[in-house]
DNA sequence: TCAATCACG
DNA sequence: ACGTACGTGATTGAG
């Protein structure tokens, strides 16, 4: 029989450490749990193990990882965002039909050891899964030890058997003892020899092979002298190390293996807690398919029978919702399904005093765009409220918003979808109230479903032909690339493969490495532009890597989402960003190349249809002009109320030079600062980014945060802010809550105190461009003109537009995005026009 | 499926 | 001593 030993505290502690932060929306920590019951799957399905016991401490153990030592804030040494996860999970396990196993006054690993002892004394196999290397010493013909670790961020587990122990530490399984015995663990209160580490302590047993041996032989001349005198001053505390270091195999608890197969499940209830804990693909992992899914919800309770024509006449509220070809409309308890094409949708969804509630409104728009209806009244979207109430789900499917807003209460639904989709409306419109966010759904998000639908609906022109003769260009010099560096390296091999691209320059070629990614060496363009000096391939490199980049991702790319038609139709995602910017995807067109001369030249192929003329319209320096609103830096505000160059005059505040005395060096390095501010500043990334040192970088952080004292304000009292409530707002209340800015592990806490300091600058900037945008929409609908938007890049807005239309509709970008917020700065906004993107950007 | 890389604001 | 700026999406190779 098979065995899995699980040391459960030690597995949550990895998986705490080794997942990022993860809550529920009202903040309980999931993350442990998630990553405990992850690693028990899969040690689960590469085991097959006939038993399972999961061992527990009785108290929580002293916290032991150096990382956290610091951590004083909880008497057992356990964070507390951990602490409360352990109640959780034995429920969880409990329920699942796992045996726990603890015992007081004994340590998880000496119920492992015992578990372990007795399965080899009864010929069984036992597997040992920890993230604790002590246990190490347990490992012999049938123990094995799995080492969950997460280096990097990632977690992996690797099993150990005799063979790996020796050749990781160049030692017998037997010898593990004695090595800790020598060398101690500071982490866990094991003294050890003073002075003597690992480098050490390995010769020693090598030599000798025991503790005792080497007590035996101590004046042998391989002891060089200050060893031997250490080992001699330490004898007693090496050998209560090996006491201390030494597992139990004799703690009293049940070694029948038999008791620890899986006992009958409570799948219900282990559903509801994992429900509660927002993991739902979990729990129809763990506990089973759900009974009532919710498209089965929807199949099974259409009622064919009804004539759609008596409810239209009824209907004064329903919810749309959109499947592959059909519309599904939810009202009052009651389900329908009804085909798109019906004539009688038309009119319903065409009927301005029908109210309708949708679930995905920028989907309803764009499915009646494709048909021909013009759809009136829509009063509000799920999926949008669902988003604004929480910015951060992973999923705003309808059957996981109704989880994440009511779990408690999604058993005690009828079985039809009409009461889900009905208390989500609920729920998520008091939510919305509480928090005073009718305006940025009803103003600014709803209208813009629109206006997504429309561009979507209308698409971009491209040349296509232009574009594939570019590519070809690209692929000759590729190829020439390619023969070149093989030629100077000496060897073929995949230059697409940053592995073997590692392994040709730094083993082939010996250039000098810096060992940097999880995986290998690095060798990213940054790492690459430093080794240009070492050997003339490197530029090659870098020049196959660019054209590589354009081809694959721009020319070959785009190519294939070109339609029919000469249009390429992007999706504009509306519930994707934290801080509530739209994303472009399939294909990305926020992304197109601009920065480099090569690069940009594509954006000659995104041209105007015929008749036409793209007009370009950006926002000059949109988020430092909020940044000087919303902190009120009176330094700042007066610069751009001068019209001043923001750049030139931050260098000339900060060093004190008269700003005809800034060189365009000084500029770019003060340009990088303001950037730098915005997304809260670190001089060691500063100074990556500028190339002054890390002392350089730091001491120009300081100045311009003496003399933009406001800016430094605001950046404490937004952080203290966060800290308070948990949470950051833009100007039109768009929230987003931190969990990060109240973590024990104090990275993570500068993750969030950055977040705080970024979200409400990137996030008004959102909320500005998205108002320009409906007003922009409304403006050239209104006034019957052909113009319309065909893309939106954060803080650029661009337009097909008629000839004769140029003009009018230049006025109107230029208006509306500059009135779109009344700021104590004003919003400035340049537009250009021209055949294509190119010209058009100015 | 993830990591590495690189494109944009 | 450690890690190292905010927000995205696409492609590639490798496990």
């Amino acid at each position: 029989m098979k065995l899995l030993a699980i040391d459960g505290n030690s597995i949550l502690n990895r998986a705490f450490f080794g997942i990022k932060v993860l809550t529920t929306k009202d903040g309980q920590y999931t993350n442990g749990i998630y990553g405990f019951l992850n690693i028990l799957n899969k040690l689960e399905a590469d085991i097959q193990p006939d038993a399972v016991a999961v061992a527990f401490d009785m108290k929580a153990k002293t916290f032991r990882h150096e990382m956290y030592s610091e951590y004083k804030g909880n008497r057992k040494g356990m964070p507390e965002e951990l602490a409360s996860q352990m109640p959780l999970l034995k429920e969880i396990l409990g329920n699942l039909g796992y045996v726990m196993v603890s015992q007081e006054g004994w340590e998880a690993d000496d119920i492992l050891g015992t578990l372990a002892k007795s399965a080899t004394d009864n010929g069984h196999r036992c597997y040992i899964a920890t993230g604790d290397r002590d246990s190490l010493q347990l490992v012999n013909d049938n123990v094995n030890v799995v080492l969950a670790t997460t280096s990097m961020g990632k977690s992996r587990n690797v099993l150990m058997d005799k063979e790996a122990v020796k050749e990781k530490y160049s030692l017998d399984v037997s010898q593990l003892i004695d090595l800790k015995a020598l060398m101690g663990d500071t982490s866990d209160n094991i003294p050890g020899v003073k002075g003597v580490g690992e480098k050490t302590a390995v010769s020693l047993l090598q030599r000798f092979g025991t503790l005792d041996s080497i007590y035996e032989n101590i004046e042998d001349s391989f002891i060089k002298k200050g060893v031997r005198e250490k080992l001699k001053n330490d004898k007693d505390m090496a050998y209560l190390s090996r006491q201390l270091g030494t597992i139990s195999t004799d703690a009293p608890v049940d070694t029948q293996l038999e008791n620890y197969t899986r006992q009958p499940a409570d799948l219900t209830k282990a559903r509801e807690i994992l429900t509660r804990l927002e993991m739902y693909n979990m729990a129809d992992r763990l506990c089973g398919e759900q009974q009532l899914s919710f498209e089965t919800a929807v199949t099974e309770t259409t009622l064919e029978t009804v004539a759609v024509a008596d409810y239209t006449a009824t209907m004064d509220k329903a919810i749309v919702w959109l499947t592959d070809s059909h519309a599904v409309m939810v009202w009052d308890k009651q389900v329908e399904k009804l085909l798109l094409e019906d004539e009688r949708l038309k009119g319903w969804l065409e009927d301005t005093s029908k109210e309708k509630i949708a679930y995905d409104s920028k989907t309803l728009y764009k499915y009646c765009f494709a048909n021909g209806i013009t759809p009136a009244n829509i009063t509000f979207c799920l999926k949008l409220a669902a988003y604004i109430v929480n910015p951060l789900a992973n999923s705003y499917d309808m059957d996981v918003i109704h989880m994440s807003l009511s779990a408690e209460k999604a058993f005690e639904c009828e079985d039809s979808f009409a009461p889900y989709a009905h208390s989500c409306y609920k729920i998520l419109k008091e939510n919305i109230e509480k928090d005073n966010q009718q305006s940025l759904l009803y103003d600014i998000e709803m209208p813009l479903a629109e206006v997504l639908a429309n561009m979507e609906h209308r698409g971009f022109a491209v040349d296509k032909a232009g574009i594939a003769e570019f590519g070809v260009k690209l692929k000759e010099q590729l190829e020439k690339d390619q023969e070149t560096i093989y030629e100077m390296v000496g060897e073929k091999f995949n230059l697409n493969s940053p592995k073997q691209l590692g392994h040709a320059l730094f083993e082939v070629l010996g250039l000098p490495a810096g060992k940097k990614t999880k995986t290998g060496y690095s060798t990213n363009a940054e790492t690459l532009e430093g080794l240009r000096k070492y050997h003339p391939v490197i530029d090659v490199i870098l020049n196959y890597r660019t054209y590589q980049k354009l081809n694959s991702t721009y020319v070959e790319g785009l190519i294939d989402k070109i339609a029919p038609d000469g249009r390429i139709y992007s999706t504009f995602n509306q519930t994707e960003t934290r801080t509530g910017r739209i994303s472009s995807s399939e294909p990305n067109m926020q992304n197109i190349p601009v920065r480099t001369q090569l690069g940009s030249e594509l954006r000659k192929f995104f041209v105007a249809k015929e008749g036409c003329t793209l007009l370009d319209a950006d926002y000059s320096q949109i988020e430092l002009r909020i940044l000087a609103h919303i902190s009120g830096d009176k330094v700042m505000s007066e610069a751009f109320l001068n019209g001043e160059d923001i750049h030139a005059r931050t260098a000339s505040q900060v060093l004190k030079l008269p700003i005809e005395m800034v060189t365009p060096q000084l500029r770019s390095r003060a340009k990088a600062v303001n950037f730098g501010i915005v997304y809260g500043i670190g001089a060691f990334s500063l100074s990556k980014d500028t190339g002054m040192t890390v002392k350089e970088a730091d001491a120009f952080i300081k100045d311009y945060l003496h003399n933009f004292s406001g800016v430094a304000d605001y950046m404490n009292s937004i952080t203290q802010f966060a800290k308070e409530n948990g949470y950051v707002s833009t100007l039109y209340n768009r929230r987003r809550i931190l969990p990060e800015i109240n973590n024990s592990n104090k990275n993570v806490q500068a993750l969030g105190a950055r977040m705080a300091m970024n979200t409400p600058i990137q996030g008004t900037s959102a909320d500005i461009i998205k108002i320009a945008m409906v007003r922009v929409y409304n403006r050239l609908k209104n006034e019957n003109m052909k113009s319309q938007l065909v893309l939106q890049v954060h803080d650029e807005l661009i337009v097909e537009a008629p000839f004769d239309e140029v003009e009018k509709a230049s006025r109107i970008l230029s208006e509306e995005m500059q009135n779109a917020a009344n700021l104590s700065i004003p919003l400035k906004a340049d537009v250009n026009s021209g055949e294509n993107w190119y010209i058009a950007k100015g």
